[in-house]
This record gives structure tokens, sequence and C-alpha cells, in this order.
DNA sequence: CTGTTAGCGCGTTCAG
DNA sequence: CTGAACGCGCTAACAG
């Protein structure tokens, strides 16, 4: 079943076939559905390959992703993969690890789709994944570095959420930094925001009371720990994601402490999670879905020869939940 | 940069370009490495789609999943990304909700790819995706109907919880049912397995102690509130997922319950989350890594002309942790 | 409005 | 071991 068989089937030509398949105007009504009725009566289905090989307009859209096991990731994908749906397009997920050499499958991207959403894509040294020198489909990246970036406000949120502790009236307040590894620069702008906020507060900030992590639970759970043990514990802990974040709650827990009585703990994302926990999360919440959403939006935009202004920061929220409450000195104070 | 520039530059015929390319023996090690070094300084890359559509052998294969905002879902694909990135294919993930129409963009799939590995299919008439007429890549499908299909034993699973909790001297058990929407046939396997195990043993069943859910967090939390305020409410509740479980537990701890001593919890899945929960979650593991990496497998076996014994059923495995303990009838009789 | 002529880039016959 | 010719299925130009 081929473009040649529909049109002798109706008695036209491939071209006025293609017409018909790709909705281009033009072609008379009755001739229109001659072509469509030889279309439904021989099954015949149009090879996407050969469009794409023939130089057509490609409705797929590329999505490489990190990995598929991090709730994080599959938040974006689906942001993504509703905007596409609504802008009918379809969305083609890849996971390309980092650190990873370019998967061969990708090769096939370039030449098959109209634009490719990169999420924490590898620090290329060269911007581009492609040869500079043949064409290539516009491209933007979601977190890492590229032409067209899309980016969360990490040093922002960070701040937000030593300023909420501080305001609450701790003045102990430690942070588990993120991995360095999987999301150097997200860690690391999460580390200086929170860093910066109680410095301008002129709060103490022992080395101990910033502790390293991986982003996994577990990481959480030890660093949390170690600073519950301190001589001097601090009272509220800023943990740089969500599931370290429980992993301190756990921590706590453990030691016997109550969250939030004895320990504030903040996190980082807003997973759906953060909601299915006890105590539930206060957290800086991303707007991850956004994120992926409007990276499928940018795409649309550059296919139709617009410029997004890039790098676009996305501003994070601060919500407050049952994880988090007054510092020490307010009740000490009084008793 | 097309083959043809490429011969063009090292002096020989596309042919042997594309001999080299292709990895086929036959070629002299002289004229390989000047076709090597041309493609080295001009970076060529071959054209899969022209690849694919002269015919050629795709290292590309399919997979076909609901949505990737469930953890269940990641883990399937994560195990068949694995698989094949050991076995040198690339892998090209595709949502595709059940009850939707099938995406346009797997028509490419079809021209495309050497297999489709697609999770809980939607129950088509027909078992294939494409028109029957035209050749199509071998698919195989995890938990749905299909000709090559990989299922795990639900029923199995369920009668092995609803056994481990009768043997623990409960007699008042309770089951959360999974979606009929979602996976209807995976949640009335577990509630067969649950009424067979419990019948076999002569325990009452009153139809209040089977509730409906949704495999979400929120309505395993609901369902388990109603049967805990039952006139003589269950000492056990086994949830048909890990998600509606940790809803159970919280809904006895809101009640002042506390989990493993007054009441028994015992999910389905298996998934990372139910270890970082406290209490950890007891629960009927299913091999969902497995699922993927055999998908794959299978894939790989079909494309060499075997044929696997379809269906494949694979075992669930009873992992104890801390949310379930004796039943109340062991404690009852030595006070 | 429709048909004709060229390719898109590669794999596969066949001869050499 | 290599080279030429042809075809995969489709679309872009240009005619008519």
């Amino acid at each position: 079943m081929t473009i040649a068989d529909v049109a002798r089937a109706a008695g036209v030509s491939k071209m006025t076939v293609s017409n018909v398949t790709s909705g281009r105007v033009g072609v008379r009504p009755e001739t229109r559905a001659r072509v469509l009725a030889a279309i439904e009566h021989s099954g015949y289905q149009v090879n996407p390959l050969a469009r794409a090989l023939a130089g057509g307009r490609s409705r797929l859209i590329g999505i490489t992703v990190p990995s598929l096991s991090w709730p994080y990731v599959g938040e974006i994908v689906q942001g993504a993969s509703q905007a596409a749906e609504a802008a009918g397009l379809d969305l083609a997920v890849f996971t390309w690890p980092s650190g990873q050499p370019l998967p061969d499958g990708l090769a096939l991207l370039r030449h098959l789709t109209g634009g490719l959403l990169s999420i924490l894509p590898p620090d290329l040294e060269d911007e581009s994944i492609w040869p500079r020198s043949a064409p290539s489909p516009p491209q933007v990246s979601v977190g890492g570095p590229g032409r067209y970036q899309l980016l969360v406000d990490n040093y922002g949120g960070a701040r937000q959420a030593a300023a909420y502790l501080a305001d609450l009236g701790h003045t102990r307040i430690a942070h588990i930094v993120g991995a360095t590894d999987t999301a150097p620069h997200d860690a690391a702008e999460r580390l200086r925001g929170y860093r910066d906020e109680l410095h301008s507060r002129g709060l103490a900030l022992p080395d101990a009371y910033v502790s390293p992590g991986t982003y996994h639970e577990r990481s959480g759970l030890d660093a949390a720990q170690a600073l519950l043990r301190l001589p001097d514990p601090p009272t509220a802990i800023f943990a740089a994601n969500d599931a370290m974040a429980v992993g301190a709650v756990h921590a706590a827990q453990d030691l016997g402490l109550r969250v939030p009585h004895d320990l504030s703990v903040v996190g980082f994302d807003d997973l759906p999670s953060a909601r299915a926990v006890r105590p539930n999360l206060t957290t800086v919440r991303q707007p991850l879905r956004d994120l992926g959403r409007l990276g499928v939006l940018w795409l649309g935009a550059l296919a139709r020869g617009e410029q997004p202004s890039s790098p676009h920061i996305l501003p994070t929220e601060l919500v407050v939940r049952e994880s988090s409450g007054p510092g020490p000195s307010r009740f000490k104070g009084v008793l």
C-alpha cells in the first residue's frame, strides 16, 4: 500500500493524494472525497519515513531525559506530553544518561523530528548535539546549557526557604546539599541561595551545617542523623530536594524528635509525594510541568521562525505544609 | 554530508562506504581505514531514515506506555532501557494513554523500529496495532492482550498476601481494590486471589470488607478510613498497590491506631517508595524491571526468528517488612 | 486545480 | 572485492 496504489485507485496522480493527506488546500472537494474513499478502502497509511526523507515537515518532537526512574523527570515529561497532545504533536522520549555518549537513536531524531527538548543535557563542549555543519532541528534545553534554555530559579527558591525558616525564628538552620554530579548546577545554586540568605541576616553558619547528599532519601536520612547528633544541632533543615527532606524527617523521628515541634524540615521540588508523606512536606515548588509545557511551546515558536528570549527563568513558590513550625526561641522565650 | 560525499573523499564507491558503516565483511583493511578516515574527517553520520526506507534492519525498538507519571511504568521502562543498552539497541518511548486513539507517532514506529513493546496496551478488537495486511515489526505486550504477552501472577500474589495475613492469625482481612479502568485485569485478578484464599480457609468475608479504590494514595486513605469505622473493623488490610497501602497506614495513624500493632497493612508492587515509608511496607513484589528486560529480550528473539512461548507469567514475591504483624487473636489469647 | 519531473540518502541487485 | 543502476515512498518545484 503506497501512495501510488491509492493514486491509481482514485484515478489521480500521487501528488494529488499527497495534497490530500497533507491537508493542503486547492483540491476540488469531489476529488478529495474520491481520494479519501480510496485511502479508506485500501487501509493506506502514509509512511512518515519517506515523508521526512523527502523533506516534509515533521509533527514529531523528541525529548531526551537522563533517566525515567526519577519522579522529577516524569513530571517534566508529563507536562511536555500534554502540551504536545494539545498541539497535535507526537512526542518520542529517549533516555540519555548524563556522562554517557550520545545514543545512536538520537541521530534518528535529528532527521526525523521537528524539534528536540533536552532535560538536563550533559555539558557538551559544543553547545549543540549535532555536528554544527549540518542543518538540525531547533533544540531547547531544560536545566542545562544550550542556545535556548529554560531554567528554574534555584537560587531564589533556596533563599525563600532559608528566609522562611529564619522568619520563623530559627537561627540554627542546616542544609543538605544535592548531588554534585547529577544536577551540579542546581545543587550549587540552592547552596548559594541558602548561604547568601543566612549571611544577609548575620546568622552563623558553621561548616558542619552544610552536609553533602545524593538527592536520594537514604542520603537525607544519613546526613540529618549526623546533623542532629552535633553538639549544637540545628532546629531546622533545608534539604535540596523532597526525597532527602523525607529522609531528614525519618532521621528525626528515629531520634525521638517530633516534626515540626522539635525540628522543622523544608524540601525542594514539591513532587506529588510531598503531599503523601506524614507530616506533609513544606517545600519549594518547582514548576516542573510548566517546564515541559513551555519547552514544547518554544519548539513550536522556533518552528514558526520566532525567537524566544533565552534564558527564561521560572520562579519557584514556597508551599507551607506541616513539616515546618516556629523556631525554639519563640517557645523558649515564653517558657 | 551524504554517503556519496564520503565515497568521493575516500576515492571509493558508495557501496564500499555502506559496507564499512554496516560492519560487513569483505572490505580490504586499508580501504576500510581510508573510508573511516574520510568519515571521521567529514563528520558524516548515516541517515537512519534513508537506511530504514531502503529496507535496512533497524536497531531501534519502541515502547508504548500509558503514562510516565506512574512510578510503576517508570520501573518497567528502566528495565527495558537497561536491556536495550546492553544489547546495543536504542529505545524510543511513546505515551499512549489507554482509551485514547493510536497516536500518529506510532505509524512511525511501524516503519522505523525493529520491534515494539507495549505496556498495558488498550484492549483492541484486533490484536495488532497495525492494519493486518501490511508487514509489521514484532510486538510484545506487557500486561495486556496480544500475540506475545508477558504477565505477572497477580492472582498468585494476592493469594500470597492473604495467606500470609491469615497465617499471622488475622481473621478480619479487608481488601482495597485497584482501579477498574486503569488496569482492570490486574485489579480483578488481585481481588480474585484475595477472595479465593480467604474462602479456602473458611474465613468470613463481609461485602463491606471489599472496598473500591483508584490506585492513588488518597483513595487508599479514604477506603481504609471507612473500613476502620466499621462496627467490626478489619485487623488487616491488603491493598491492591503500594500507594493505597500507604494511604491505609495514614488512615490508621489518623485514627490513633498503630501499624502494625493495631492494624497490619500489605501492599502490592514493591516500588522503591515502599522502603522509603515509615513503617516500611510489607508488600507483594512485582518483578517490574524484569518485565521490561524480558520484553526487550523477546523482541530480540523474535527478530532472530525464534518464538518465545507466550504467555509467560512471572511470579511475585512476598516481601515482609514492618507494616505487618501478628493478628489480635495471638495477643488476646495471652492477655 | 492537477499532472510531470526531480530528487531526498541509502541499500540492494547485478556485473565487472 | 568494487562500481553502476535501480528502487524504497514521498514531497518540492514547475508545468499545464
